[in-house]
DNA sequence: GTAACGGACTGAACCGGATCTCTATGGTGT
DNA sequence: ACACCATAGAGATCCGGTTCAGTCCGTTAC
């Protein structure tokens, strides 16, 4: 391993002399600059990345708390790291990975041992028992999701209650009074997982608001399950004319199980999601979607870290507003919509 | 921060005993042995983990180099992450996330830096750039995949050629004669990905070897595309009784693209897909699949990469057989298939 | 009785780099 | 010509933990 003592004898200098060169805190004549470089670059040497003198605490490393437990939006994970990554390399940081299960012990661990300078916690909930451990932490974290309260937290989230009511202001726009909502898995909701709460909450007061019947149902993520929810939801509403889907499984079914139902889509029934724009492209017809912003999450969040790493106190919680991309199925309706029934209702 | 400088003084004795205690290579009387470990609970001490002496230079942290590109097998790769850090930690050991887009450079500046002790290289292709530097540098390394050749690395894979041919033998043995095969996306073989060429010529070899016609389409990621594949594979190959798929945004929807192409699933065409064991279950009906192993390749790739690291030489390629589970896609025949046939062809 | 031995512990050097302090040098102003 | 200052470089020190070279003391062997 070449070291900067390498570098200051080749140079024929005092490795001070290489550290001031290097960190530029110190002016240096532009001859010894340009010698030290050259010897640099003919050693090939590499600063020790890990040890920064040790007495500056820093180690440009950011831990990451991943979820990694059944039933997450992957898609959106995958892009959200990558945003963070990416972000993360324009600062000369790096991402550790630090799963969930070890929870709070594994936190600590990561905190006290000086491993990383400050961390990303993913999928937070709202009831979260990570949330007072990280109020207390030394270590700076910013928090993707958001708890109950975020006081005295920094936290980055889509604002899932505009996106539900977003959804429902588009589908009234269009004409349509009777909507239906497929939700996430029972268990997510159960979890008291953000997203999937207020979305549902954003949802239903938009419908109250708007006049608009309003019926929620979670489904779980298997092909039969989103079969049969259609299918109820169907035979309980046999004038719903539009759907909201916040639940990725179901999205690349709900098309063939409104078939099945006796529904087309967008003719009969009108569809919302809320998914990574790449999959509602995917799908046949395209679908109107409310997207999911990994990437500005991931971007947003190593911003505001890197922000209090360097002293400053971003505010508690930013909230990204929902954007909504119109595509074929939810079309402008050719004839009112509850003149346009078809298909067998029961 | 608690050094161990404050648990000496805590304890009573010099700091180099403190390190004895902790690192076991000295003997230290039990009476101060318990005294010490005492006052590190005490004092909630935690070793400084990027710092072991600076000369030894291990840093028990493992470079992960993920794709992250479009087109990924996203579930897969989240499995293997998280049965990846599950068993790093383990051996104490951290993993540090790498895109794959610095490439080779990325992997020289963190080779260099002394901040990773080895390597974890996703997603390796057959003619993959990184592959020379990988056998160059000084760095261990463990591949998930592998290139044409594995001299001098350390890959671990999926047999993919075996998987193809399993699909094929257990079609044949259920009585088929004509099976198509829908891939990755063009995309996908024209990078020469191992996986998807290994498994289409496994596919297309077994399908001789068996004396069953066969054919096999590349399918793009989005309902059209598969429904039109779908719609092409029958019209050119109307006495067609089964398919294998190896694609996971095709097989959500390639029940009712066949059932639009007037095929149902199982009683006109058997499916066999290959994907992850949960992805096949959630379909209706649920699918045969031979399952994508990404636990066992995350578990295995580290304890090759530790076992490098602890000097041993492993082989250079580690292929885990492929398992089929049977499950209702593929049906024993009540009636030979052959004779079978429904809906329009032409 | 004393030399040899070895277990238990300490003090100091060391790792690689950052940074503080000090000195040498050259240029400027008066 | 001399004080004064800015600049450039060298040397010492520090960070936290490991490890080497000793010190101390009790035990055993001749």
């Amino acid at each position: 391993m070449v070291t900067i003592a390498d570098v200051a004898r080749h140079a024929g200098v005092a490795p001070s002399t290489v550290s001031y060169v290097l960190t530029g805190k110190r002016s240096i004549s532009a001859d010894t600059k340009s010698r030290v470089r050259e010897s640099i670059r003919a050693l090939g040497y590499q600063p020790h990345v890990t040890d920064r003198g040790l007495s500056s605490s820093r180690t440009n490393v950011i831990g990451l708390v991943l979820p990694l437990r059944a039933g997450m939006h992957l898609s959106g994970m995958m892009r959200f790291v990558t945003a963070a990554v990416t972000t993360a390399r324009r600062y000369d940081m790096d991402l550790l990975l630090m799963t969930a299960d070890d929870g709070a012990s594994g936190l600590r661990r990561a905190a006290n041992s000086a491993q990383v300078d400050g961390f990303l916690v993913m999928d937070v909930e709202m009831d979260d028992d990570r949330v007072p451990l990280l109020r207390q932490l030394s270590k700076p974290s910013v928090l993707i999701g958001h708890p109950a309260t975020a006081r005295g937290l920094t936290c980055v989230d889509l604002d899932f209650e505009a996106a539900g009511a977003k959804c429902v202001d588009h589908l009234a726009d269009l004409g349509h009074r009777s909507i239906g909502f497929l939700g996430a898995p029972s268990a997510v909701y159960r979890r008291s997982t953000g997203s999937a709460h207020r979305t549902m909450n954003g949802f239903s007061a938009a419908a109250m608001r708007r006049g608009v019947a309003a019926t929620a149902l979670a489904v779980e993520d298997d092909h039969d399950s989103v079969l049969r929810a259609t299918k109820a939801l169907v035979r309980a509403h046999p004038s719903m004319t539009a759907l909201v889907v916040h639940n990725e499984a179901a999205l690349g079914w709900i098309t063939s199980c409104l078939r099945a139902a006796g529904r087309q889509v967008p003719g009969d029934v009108a569809v919302v999601a809320i998914c990574p724009d790449e999959l509602a492209e995917q799908l046949s017809p395209p679908f109107t979607s409310v997207r999911l912003p990994a990437e500005e999450l991931g971007r947003h969040a190593v911003d505001l870290l890197a922000a209090k790493l360097d002293g400053k106190q971003p505010p508690p919680l930013m909230l990204l507003p929902p954007r909504l991309s119109r595509r074929a199925s939810t079309p402008d309706p050719a004839v009112p919509h509850q003149h346009r029934r078809t298909g067998s209702s029961g």
